[in-house]
DNA sequence: TGCAAGATTGGTAGCGCTAACAAACAGGCT
DNA sequence: AGCCTGTTTGTTAGCGCTACCAATCTTGCA
């Protein structure tokens, strides 16, 4: 039989063919692409020399096949931020093609819904799930998870709980940091418009920020705090709430960018400029930072890494799970950084003496 | 040897488990999850009750492999509207996923950019390419993929070329009818904000909007249209160009939603309430429209759908470029829809007479 | 020098599925 | 009845890869 056309535009380079360009085994072969040792480092060079010639590139399926390790992960988020959601996926996806995962999506509304997706997840036969924040926050849902013996992964979790893996930044000193900043610019009266109550993010950002106000011996002013949900109309909402006061603050810190880009619209229709009359930032460095007008400063959380590295690590715990080895939570900790835009300023006017 | 305890969760159902528990051959059961003709009805159901009691569900790297028909697929995107390609990736990954194809995602700055990435995910064995927009439209885009001989749909395009697989709506008849929607609220004075000048669809979208203005005996005023390039900044700036002039148009039809949520802002920057002094629409239907405020009346494009067809459409030409198929071009048209919030309202003040 | 222990390679089998062919069966015709 | 046509089912082989074990080659040391 004629060798056939095969995949990748007719251009099908087995492991065979390396293995006979080089003249050593297919199982040599194998053995170098997958790394490992007891491999002699010349015949390792030969190898991978002919991967490169040949232009070979391994058959995920054939290999899945084999490993008997594909899997079938869902993804649940429920939807606060678009931009997020668009960073999550896209790291999501760039790493679970990479390994042959399956990919299951399942959007729910709040951690109530959450039971349905996931007893559709489970029927569709998925060997794990990633937690989107909010929802990895929720005991709730781990809870159902947990009953389920499902392995899963939380993304961008706050609470330190030791039983689940996750993969986070540190909250708490991202948001003192950026709060620091702002003091550094000269900002006396600082608004905060918090996340999602669901979110524990949410919670430990304030903290944060209350920790750094605290420490330079400034008052958090009850008129300044806002409750938002995460969404665009939120902090647009808490925003003009916190502007409506008589004194108003110099800058508003926002949980996320959607809700810093939702003040500065708040801001805007109020007549004030930003910066110059007010200072608003954000939290994730999401795209929206990057598309609104002014753009945000924002404490940069990468999302894409992060996301990317959570299927790895619920690859590894699925594959745990079923050697029967027992369950042991990773927590991944990556770090932040402050990106300053244009939204940011120094105070506008004479510095207020603290 | 023990069974092992494989994928899924430990629950290994393979098709042979199905028939023996139906007591057919293996080949009948596939024939039947294949969904082939030539299987008698009666057999037929016996083994979707199986398959039902068993919760089987296929392995995809085992199908892959056994068809041959694993495939590489990339998505090119540069990216104009995050909440568009949120929409976009949700698609192409839930069709993607199902079909278990590989993907590969690389992003790149306008058309020109695009070479870079064509030649990576050559290299890295892509059998296809799917192109979101703008780049769909691009000519020059097509022409390298037409020189490597590289199968490829493009999303939303709005050029009709009969040499290109496609998925689209038609751009002219729902910029027409948004705007017929926008002149029955009395609307006499429309502004039009303009998407990417290398986005055929902006410019599809500009003539439907001009027709159904010239339909109704409206004049379309030079200083109401305003260039964009479906980024919200842009928006911004084009709407605080347009309502800059002595007299205002009562509405914006923007020809992207984050186009019109910054249109939204400007207005508010300018003290303008909406809907009540200036209505603004926009075009997609993306998370933005409704997670601003007030939120958008626009024309629905379903994204998402589009993106899954799109994956099919290419599978389907990768498969027939493979075995040697004439290449034939598949256009297909989606349906477009009206969706009203709170952006639109009847013009203010008595209706001007045309 | 001889030999155990380790390092390095190769051979075999099979992962779960389906293409391709072969066989069995039904019905309609001469 | 005997034959042909079409429908339904089964059999065989193999997709590309790796687990597992066997074979071979080193090396260190008694």
């Amino acid at each position: 039989m004629a060798r056939k056309v095969g995949r990748r535009g007719g251009n099908i380079v087995t492991i065979h063919d390396v293995a006979r360009h080089v003249g050593v085994s297919p199982m040599t072969v194998s053995r170098v692409i997958n790394g490992e040792k007891n491999v002699r480092e010349e015949t390792r060079a030969k190898v991978m020399a002919s991967v490169e010639a040949l232009n070979y590139s391994p058959n995920l399926a054939a290999r899945s096949l084999a490993t008997q390790d594909s899997a079938r992960i869902g993804l649940l988020y429920s939807n606060p931020s678009v931009a997020f959601l668009s960073e999550f996926l896209l790291g999501i996806l760039s790493e679970s093609s990479q390994s042959g995962a399956q990919l299951l999506i399942e959007s729910c509304e709040g951690p109530e819904g959450a039971t349905a997706a996931l007893e559709k997840m489970k029927a569709a036969g998925c060997d794990g799930v990633i937690l989107s924040p909010p929802l990895s926050d929720s005991t709730r849902v781990a809870k159902i998870l947990q009953d389920m013996k499902m392995p899963f992964v939380g993304v961008a979790m706050a609470r330190p709980d030791p039983g689940v893996s996750c993969v986070t930044i540190d909250d708490f000193k991202a948001a003192a940091a950026m709060t620091r900043r702002l003091i550094e610019l000269g900002h006396r009266h600082i608004g905060f418009i918090k996340g999602h109550p669901n979110a524990y993010a949410s919670q430990i950002r304030f903290e944060g920020f209350s920790a750094a106000m605290a420490n330079a011996g400034l008052e958090v002013d009850g008129n300044f705090v806002g409750q938002g949900y995460f969404t665009y109309r939120s902090g647009f909402d808490a925003a003009e709430r916190l502007l409506s006061h008589k004194t108003r603050p110099t800058a508003i810190f926002a949980s996320n960018d959607d809700m810093a880009a939702g003040a500065v619209a708040a801001a805007h229709r109020l007549g004030m400029e930003v910066p110059d009359q007010l200072t608003v930032v954000g939290f994730d460095d999401t795209a929206m930072a990057s598309s609104v007008w002014p753009e945000l400063t924002t404490v940069r959380q990468p999302i894409s890494d992060m996301a990317g590295l959570s299927v790895r690590l619920l690859l590894d715990q699925i594959k745990g799970h079923r050697s029967g080895r027992p369950f042991e939570a990773v927590r991944e900790v990556r770090d932040f950084s402050l990106i300053e835009r244009q939204s940011s300023a120094v105070v506008a006017g004479p510095v207020v003496s603290s």
